[in-house]
RNA sequence: GGGGCCGUAGCUCAAUCGGUUAGAGCAGCGGACUCAUAAUCCGUUGGUUGCCAGUUCGAGUCUGGCCGGCCCUACCA
């Protein structure tokens, strides 16, 4: 049975480029989709950029010129990078369009008739200068708990408060440096709780969402009343205005989902097709991948407007988690923030594509990209194990022809004797049994799985070819091209089964077999006395320099973004770290700084204070008879065993201070923001307990 | 602080409903081969399934606790 399948793919930020971890998605949905529509299934991959909001307003002002410049720019660098890594949108479209205009006025009407919406006054701060409002992100002040300076909008790093950006002593504006006024307007908002029976239901069904996507929306949301959906934002904001609430934007998260239904639209227009037929159709699947990032959108806020709108629920939430790389999450700082387009620089796509599927389980585990295994995997499965077998078959039919089948097939020596294939059935038993289940896995998401299975027939095919020797049978041409078209053959079935995740390799084996490849029964049909074209090599192993450089142009791509004006230096450190806490404006005199007594000390015991979660207590050595008692907040990283015997600066002289588990008289010298990154300073070897610091 | 997910060989991962001696690939080690991109093939080393208890005829799998890691969230979800 033909089934109508709508895929879609979460869509990108127009304020930004795409990285290798947007590519997770875009790739593992590329695959399916692929999949799909070589098992014959009418399927359609719809994408778009998302453009609105305030990041975008206030990008396009800084940069000079207007949002819809902007979008279109960024939408274009999009589509080159998808392209490049084989990623084919049916249509790419975008949130700012005549089609999403629209269909935002439909659904909103939907909602409002449904009685779902209410109107509430909201307060926020208020920028004058930039004139708009300002979300928590672009607040900066000082924590009206601990008195830092210079903290987010909503909570401290240094003391780990929470509060609202209202509470924040002297906040500013990092729009524009104004001080924020506290303003009152109007919001409109959709009340989800009115759906929260259909919604539990949907969701705990066990049909539409992975089990531990079920399990965290009953234990996060669906427990409780659900809170009111603020959609709207008063101006100025970048969006589409409300019809029946003028002045007012709906918020991106608003329109943006909706944007699938515009993009498929656009298609539809392009294509001749009605709309209704694959979002009001009880035929049609349609299947959302998105990362875990923006799971409470996908399926609780979704499915609600859908239903309350009558279009089509999704069949499937298929959610992935993040990918890191070496272990570790992304980071600008460590040049592991590699962008689409500095990867495409410097390798081959279609590595990436195999790594991630070979990475890929239903489950919404992260993923990791270590950059020694993606080289060992790329070039022992794909180079060493796959393309290896057309490597060694090809040359010796290379400009001539596959043998017709009667010479695949070996006859009983005696009349009457059953015949067997050439290839001992392995062809056969991959057909009957292998590609069935293989195909189950790729509709499952479970391509990790599908990976293995395919690389343990290669290995099997491998295997066969070394029995048969083909190398030895120059005596034996017609022997030896029946053996070389076996292999061909298996070669060709597994690039079948590899076809959604290497579209290009499936190009070269048509090239090379001249005979194309356009369904996943081809797996299951053999090939004869078709013309062979000259070998040559489908695929390179994984050049290191090539990596290396990829992780150079990533670092240096970040420097200049970083600061244009930076010194040239060969240790790459980022601006963070200054960033997150500004130096002081005040001037230090030289009696100032003689006033702080800091010496060399010696740890001689540490022990863990009851009840203090942050504090170690700390005896110091400043020789001879001199102790001080300090307590100290590095308990988050160091142990007292750990610390005991080693030297560490101390502040002598700071006033003794009453704390809630005793006196503390004096201060460790430490760096860093806190939490885990606190780092004791230590004098070089040599330094004696007592010595002062000059 | 609240919640979720995870922990299996050096690394990446399997193991159906709880069921035989926990399996693969890579890496390592020993050999073979030389058609193939230092590719391939044969053999082999390697695990107290994080720890402790419980349920059971039987636990990697179920329950409780502990340890460790990751993530979300902390009233714009």
């Amino acid at each position: 049975m033909t089934r109508r399948i709508l895929v879609t793919a979460a869509l990108p930020y127009a304020n930004g480029p795409i990285h290798i971890g947007h590519l997770v998605e875009y790739i593992q949905t590329d695959i399916w989709v692929r999949f799909q529509k070589l098992r014959g299934h009418r399927c359609l991959y719809i994408c778009a950029d998302d453009t609105h909001g305030t990041a975008i307003m206030i990008r396009a002002r800084q940069e000079g010129r207007s949002e819809e410049e902007l979008i279109a720019d960024m939408r274009e660098q999009h589509v080159n990078d998808f392209a490049k890594f084989d990623v084919e949108f049916d249509n790419y479209g975008s949130t700012h369009s005549d089609e999403n205009r629209e269909l935002c006025a439909q659904i909103w009407k939907s909602v409002t008739d449904a009685g779902l919406v209410v109107e509430k006054p909201v307060e926020q701060l208020y920028d004058p200068e930039a004139q708009t409002y300002l979300a928590d992100r672009f607040v900066k002040g000082t924590c009206p708990n601990c008195k830092k300076p210079d903290q987010n909008g909503d909570h401290c790093e240094n003391c780990l408060s929470n509060y609202t950006p209202k509470e924040l002593i002297d906040p500013k504006s990092t729009l524009s440096g104004a001080t924020p006024e506290l303003r009152e307007a109007p919001h409109r908002f959709i009340q989800l709780e009115q759906l929260h029976e259909f919604l539990h239901e949907w969701t705990q069904s066990g049909e539409h969402l992975q089990t531990e996507i079920a399990n965290y929306l009953k234990g996060h949301f669906l427990g409780d009343e659900l809170r009111d959906w603020d959609v709207t934002r008063p101006p100025a904001y970048f969006g589409f205005e409300v019809p029946d609430f003028p002045g007012n934007y709906w918020y991106v998260w608003f329109d943006a989902p909706i944007g699938y239904i515009a993009s498929t639209q656009q298609w539809c227009k392009a294509n001749g097709e009605s709309l209704d037929d694959w979002w009001r159709s009880p035929d049609c699947e349609v299947h959302h991948f998105i990362g875990k990032d923006i799971t409470y959108f996908h399926t609780l806020f979704w499915p609600g407007i859908l239903k309350t709108a009558g279009l089509s629920l999704p069949e499937k939430v298929h959610i992935h988690g993040f990918l890191t790389v070496d272990g570790e999450k992304m980071s600008k700082s460590k040049g592991t923030f590699i962008q689409a387009s500095t990867y495409a620089d410097h390798l081959n796509p279609s590595y990436l594509r195999y790594f991630f599927a070979s990475k890929l389980s239903a489950k919404v585990d992260d993923l990791d990209l270590n950059l020694d295994e993606f080289k060992a995997k790329v070039d022992s499965d794909l180079v060493g194990k796959v393309v290896n077998i057309a490597s060694r078959c090809a040359k010796f039919v290379a400009n001539d022809q596959l043998c017709p089948q009667d010479d695949l097939t070996v006859w009983g020596e005696q009349e009457g004797q059953p015949s067997i294939p050439l290839d001992g059935g392995i062809f056969d038993r991959n057909s009957m049994t292998q590609a069935d289940a293989i195909a189950r896995m790729y509709e499952e998401c479970d391509y990790s799985g599908a990976m293995r299975r395919i690389m343990m027939l290669a290995d099997e095919a491998n295997r066969w070819v070394e029995e048969q020797a083909p190398w030895k049978l120059k005596h034996d041409r017609r022997q030896q091209i029946a053996v070389c078209t076996a292999g061909l053959n298996l070669f060709r079935q597994l690039v079948v089964f590899l076809a959604p995740v290497l579209p290009r390799l499936v190009e070269q084996t048509e090239k090379l077999l001249a005979c194309k490849i356009t369904s996943w029964d081809d797996a299951k049909v053999e090939l004869y006395g078709t013309r062979v074209a000259k070998y040559e090599h489908m695929m390179k192993r994984v050049d290191p320099q090539q990596v290396e450089k990829m992780i150079e142009d990533t670092k240096e791509a970040q420097a200049d973004d970083a600061s244009s004006d930076a010194v040239d230096n060969p240790y790459n450190d980022g601006p963070e770290a200054l960033a997150a806490e500004p130096m002081s404006g005040d001037e230090c005199t030289f009696d100032d700084f003689m006033k702080v007594d800091m010496r060399v000390a010696r740890v001689v015991a540490a022990n863990h204070v009851e009840g203090a979660d942050k504090l170690l207590q700390l005896t110091l050595s400043l020789g001879g008879d001199e102790t001080r008692n300090v307590f100290a907040g590095i308990k988050s990283v160091y142990d007292p065993e750990q610390l005991v015997g080693r030297l560490v600066i101390c502040c002598a002289n700071l006033a003794p201070r009453k704390m809630r588990f005793g006196l503390s008289e004096g201060m460790v010298l430490a760096s860093g923001p806190g939490g885990k990154d606190i780092f004791l300073l230590n004098p070089d070897d040599g330094a004696k307990p007592g010595m002062r610091v000059h």
